[in-house]
DNA sequence: AAAGCGGGGCC
DNA sequence: GGCCCAGCTTT
């Protein structure tokens, strides 16, 4: 039989952790158990998100809705202006959904349970029932990722590859502060750029440390270049109450935005009058242009004021994307610049 | 298996 | 400007 090159490492890490846990508000000490709704919307929030803005977003939605009934019975406008700014808005909507099922069905009571519910995958399903249900499940999200990937050298670590080293790396006794351990290691320590390994309780275990170059793990992914995206919107109103659109389909699909059209080869003539043509507007005047970054598009919005005879709803309480508030405050620069003059 | 989906922080 | 973030859903 071989000795477990990694016999000693569970003690190390949860020392560790023991130390150097971060405070963070779904974590408050609750004796045994944590409620499960607080952990779930809090693993919601950190898909795709820093801890550092999960915070923030954490804090104000377990204000506006305390509990699970309070955010299955609130309107799905006032639970995406809760999310507002904070991206991947399908979350909300899932999260939304999923409320309004375990009001009807219960809490989940296992993994499997868990992973049926909309915006559920395997990560979240496994955070959630070995956080608050000492279910044995090992998470595999980015950080567990990275860090196994250095443990064992991999420089291409799969999906299966990566669940496999977790599951067999573990501590059955207390998963879910295991879970968590492993997170915060690889948020504060094992971290994409220049690993913190002087520090590090694992860095006697680790091969990525011993062939020098740590921060060569794992390699990074390929991604989707960045599309241009040209369009135009109308503003019919002003920076306080304007005519707007909730958007459908996948793009920020939910939220109210100005009326939008794509500018195709180019012809943003055409776009201005399929838009006006569509809303019965008239009299357009180019505000501005807006350009907005997002990971796989690069929006270049050129915002025409108009006239039309449409209802006007206040801006403060629809949720919007930060593109369309860019939009809006070119109104605001405008007047200011009238004002200064 | 791959693409689509936000926004911000950090180098 | 590139890369990453407590990923999930759809195709």
């Amino acid at each position: 039989m071989t000795s477990d090159p990694f016999l000693f490492l569970p003690q190390a890490l949860l020392a560790w952790f023991d130390e150097h846990a971060r405070d963070l508000p779904w974590r408050a000490a609750s004796p045994g158990r944590r409620d499960p709704y607080r952990v779930w919307v809090s693993e919601v929030l950190l898909q795709q998100t820093q801890v550092v803005r999960g915070k923030v977003y954490f804090e104000r939605f377990l204000t506006a809705f305390p509990d699970v009934a309070a955010l299955a019975t609130a309107p799905i406008e006032a639970v995406l202006k809760a999310w507002e700014g904070c991206g991947y808005y399908a979350r909300a909507r899932h999260l939304h959904r999923a409320a309004q099922v375990v009001v009807r069905d219960g809490f989940p009571q296992n993994y499997e349970e868990w992973l049926a519910l909309p915006g559920i995958g395997p990560y979240t399903a496994a955070a959630i029932t070995s956080i608050a249900y000492g279910e044995e499940r090992a998470v595999n999200d980015g950080n567990v990722r990275r860090v196994l990937s250095r443990l064992h050298a991999e420089k291409e670590p799969g999906e299966l590859w990566v669940q496999a080293r977790a599951d067999e790396l573990l501590f059955r006794a207390d998963p879910g502060r295991w879970n968590e351990a492993l997170m915060d290691l690889g948020a504060t320590v094992c971290t994409p750029k220049s690993p913190r390994c002087g520090v590090c309780p694992l860095s006697s275990f680790c091969q990525a440390r011993k062939s020098g170059r740590p921060g060569d793990f794992p390699t990074p992914k390929r991604r989707a270049p960045v599309q241009a995206w040209p369009a135009v919107a109308l503003l019919i109103g002003d920076a306080h109450a304007a005519y707007l659109e909730i958007r459908q389909g996948g793009l920020l699909g939910g939220l109210s935005g100005l009326p939008t059209e794509p500018v195709e080869d180019g012809d943003e003539q055409g776009a201005l009058e399929r838009l006006l043509g569509r809303l019965g507007a008239r009299h357009a005047r180019l505000l501005g242009t807006v350009s907005h970054t997002m990971t796989h598009r690069q929006v270049t919005l050129r915002v025409y004021e108009a006239q039309a005879d449409l209802p006007r709803q206040a801006i403060q309480a629809h949720a919007l994307s930060r593109l369309d508030h860019k939009a809006l405050s070119l109104t605001r620069q405008a007047q200011t610049a009238l004002f200064e003059m």
